[in-house]
DNA sequence: CGGATCGAC
DNA sequence: CTATGTCGATCCG
C-alpha cells in the first residue's frame, strides 16, 4: 500500500490514529512516562499487530465506536440548535447543590505499590533490579521501571514486549507471595487508618483526619511522608501516595510522582478547580478509551472544559454519566473510607482461554473441568450462586454469554455442569468456540 | 431479567 | 505464530 496508490500513505495513518492510541494501552497515557519514544513504540506495537486476528478484532470494535460517535455528533447538533438557557440554568442549580455540599474537612490519602508484582520478584532477586523484567507469560501482568523504559506495559503480550526490549527477563506469577506482601504493607497502613480500604491487591485507602488531630505537629504532607518511609522499612517496597479531600483526587494524586512519589491536592476549592481545569480526562478511574473518544468528539479533553458545554453535556449523556462529569469537573468525590470486610461480594467466577477447539466432546469436557474449578473456589470461599453465567470466546475474540437465574443456590460441580450444559448449547450454535468461563 | 460493553488492576 | 483472568458498574431491550 505504499507507492502506486493514489491513497495517500498519511490517510491510513490518520484512519488508524485512534487504534494505534489505543493499542498502545492506557497504563502509557495514565502515567506519564516521559522517556520513551511513543512513536517508535507505537511503531513496533502496530506492526507486530497488524494482521492478527486479534487486531481485526479490534479494527471491528473500532470501527463500532466510530459509528457511535458519529450519532452522539448528530445529536449534539440537534442540541446546539436548541434553545439551551433553561437547561443551562438547572444545570447551573445543580452546581451550587453540588458545591454547597462540598466537603473540605478530610485527608484522605490513597497509598500504591510501584510496580508491585516486580518489585515483589526483586525482593527474592536482587539482580533482576537491574534488568528489564516482566511478571507473566503470554500477556504481562506489570514489569519493573527498566522495562517501562522500553514501552513495556501492563496487559501487553509477551511477544510483543521481548520485540520492544529483546534482554527482557519473564517470571512467572506467584500471587500468593504477592498477597503475604500486600498484608505487610497493610500491617502499617492500619497504625494510620485503622479503618483503612483496600481498593485491590497493592493499593488502599486511608483517612488520615483523625491521626492529624491526634499529630497537631504533622502536616499531611509529613504523615504520607512518614507513611512510605515505614512501608519501605518494614516491606523494602516502595509506594507512591496521593493526598486529597477525597477519594477521587487522592487516587489522581498518586499517579502523579510515581515511582516512589507522593503529591498533594490541598483541601482548598480554588485549588482543585485550577487543577481539573487542565487535567486529562482519561486522568480520572473510569474514563477509559471509549469515554475518552467520546469526550474528545464532543470537545472535551480535559475536565475544564466541561463548564462550557455543561447544556449540551448535560443532555448528551446518561443521568449516570453526566452526574459524573459534573463532580470530576468540580472535583468531587467520596469523603468516607472503610474496610472492605463489611461487603458483600456479587460474583465468583473462573475462566480459561485455550487453542481453537470446536468439536462439541472436548468442549463439554472443559466445561466439566470450570466447573469443578469453580466448586473448589466457591468452597473455599463458603459460597453458592443463584445465578449461573456460560461465557465463550470465538477464535475471533468475539464474546458471547448466557446466563439463567436459579431457584436455589448452587455451589457443587455437578450442579453447576448441569445447568451450565444448557447454555452452553445455546452457544454452541455459534461457531468454532475457543474459551468459555462460568460464574454463579 | 439477560446480554453486551466498559473499566480497573 | 503468539493477545490474560477476575470483578463490578452501567446501559439497553
Ligand atoms: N491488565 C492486567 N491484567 C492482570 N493483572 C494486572 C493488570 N494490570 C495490573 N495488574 C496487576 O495488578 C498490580 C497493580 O497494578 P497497578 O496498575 O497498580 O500497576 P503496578 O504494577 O503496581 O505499577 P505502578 O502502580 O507503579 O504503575 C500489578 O502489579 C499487576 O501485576
Amino acid at each position: 500500500m505504499a507507492s502506486g496508490d493514489s491513497k495517500p500513505p498519511r490517510v491510513e495513518g490518520v484512519g488508524h490514529f485512534s487504534l494505534r492510541h489505543s493499542l498502545l494501552g492506557p497504563s502509557l497515557f495514565k502515567a506519564g512516562q516521559d522517556k520513551v519514544d511513543q512513536n517508535k513504540v507505537g511503531e513496533i506495537i502496530y506492526n507486530a499487530s497488524k494482521g492478527s486476528k486479534f487486531f481485526k478484532h479490534e479494527e471491528k470494535r473500532d470501527e463500532q465506536l466510530t459509528k457511535r460517535i458519529e450519532i452522539i455528533l448528530r445529536r449534539k447538533k440537534h442540541l446546539e440548535s436548541l434553545d439551551l438557557s433553561s437547561q443551562i440554568r438547572r444545570v447551573d442549580e445543580e452546581i451550587a447543590a453540588l458545591e454547597a455540599s462540598r466537603d473540605l474537612s478530610q485527608i484522605i490519602v490513597h497509598v500504591d505499590c510501584d510496580a508491585f508484582y516486580a518489585s515483589v520478584e526483586e525482593l527474592d532477586r536482587p539482580e533482576l533490579k537491574e534488568v528489564p523484567m516482566a511478571v507473566g507469560g503470554g500477556v504481562l501482568t506489570t514489569c519493573n521501571y527498566k522495562a517501562r523504559e522500553f514501552g513495556v506495559r501492563s496487559g501487553m503480550v509477551g511477544y510483543i514486549a521481548k520485540q520492544l526490549c529483546p534482554q527482557l527477563v519473564f517470571l512467572p506469577p506467584s500471587f500468593h507471595k504477592y498477597t503475604a506482601k500486600a498484608e505487610e504493607v497493610r500491617e502499617v497502613l492500619v497504625k494510620y487508618d485503622d479503618r483503612y480500604e483496600a481498593a485491590s491487591v497493592d493499593e488502599a485507602f486511608l483517612n488520615i483526619t483523625e491521626y492529624l488531630e491526634d499529630h497537631k505537629d504533622m502536616t499531611p504532607d509529613q504523615v504520607v511522608e512518614q507513611i512510605r518511609c515505614e512501608v519501605l522499612e518494614h516491606t523494602k517496597i516502595s509506594v507512591s501516595a496521593g493526598i486529597a479531600p477525597n477519594a477521587r483526587l487522592a487516587k489522581v494524586a498518586s499517579n502523579q510522582n510515581k515511582p516512589n512519589g507522593q503529591f498533594c491536592i490541598p483541601n482548598d476549592r480554588e485549588t482543585i478547580m485550577h487543577f481539573m481545569r487542565t487535567l486529562p480526562v482519561r486522568k480520572v478511574n473510569g474514563v477509559g478509551r471509549v469515554f475518552e473518544r467520546e469526550l474528545d468528539a464532543v470537545g472535551v479533553k480535559t475536565w475544564g472544559d466541561v463548564f462550557a458545554l455543561r447544556g449540551i453535556l448535560s443532555k448528551l449523556f446518561s443521568e449516570k454519566a453526566w452526574s459524573f462529569l459534573l463532580n470530576c469537573y468540580l472535583g468531587l468525590g467520596r469523603t468516607y473510607i472503610h474496610p472492605v470486610a463489611e461487603y458483600e461480594r456479587k460474583s465468583l467466577g473462573t475462566e480459561s482461554t485455550f487453542k481453537d477447539l470446536s468439536g462439541p466432546r472436548p468442549l463439554r469436557e472443559k466445561l466439566r473441568s470450570t466447573a469443578q474449578e469453580l466448586e473448589k473456589d466457591l468452597l473455599a470461599a463458603n459460597l453458592a450462586g443463584r445465578t449461573v453465567t456460560v461465557k465463550v470466546k470465538l477464535h475471533t475474540y468475539q464474546v458471547h454469554s448466557r446466563q439463567k437465574a436459579l431457584h436455589r443456590s448452587i455451589f457443587s460441580a455437578e450442579d453447576l455442569y448441569n445447568y451450565a450444559l444448557p447454555l452452553l448449547q445455546e452457544l454452541e450454535e455459534e461457531p468454532s468456540p475457543v474459551d468459555e468461563a462460568e460464574a454463579p
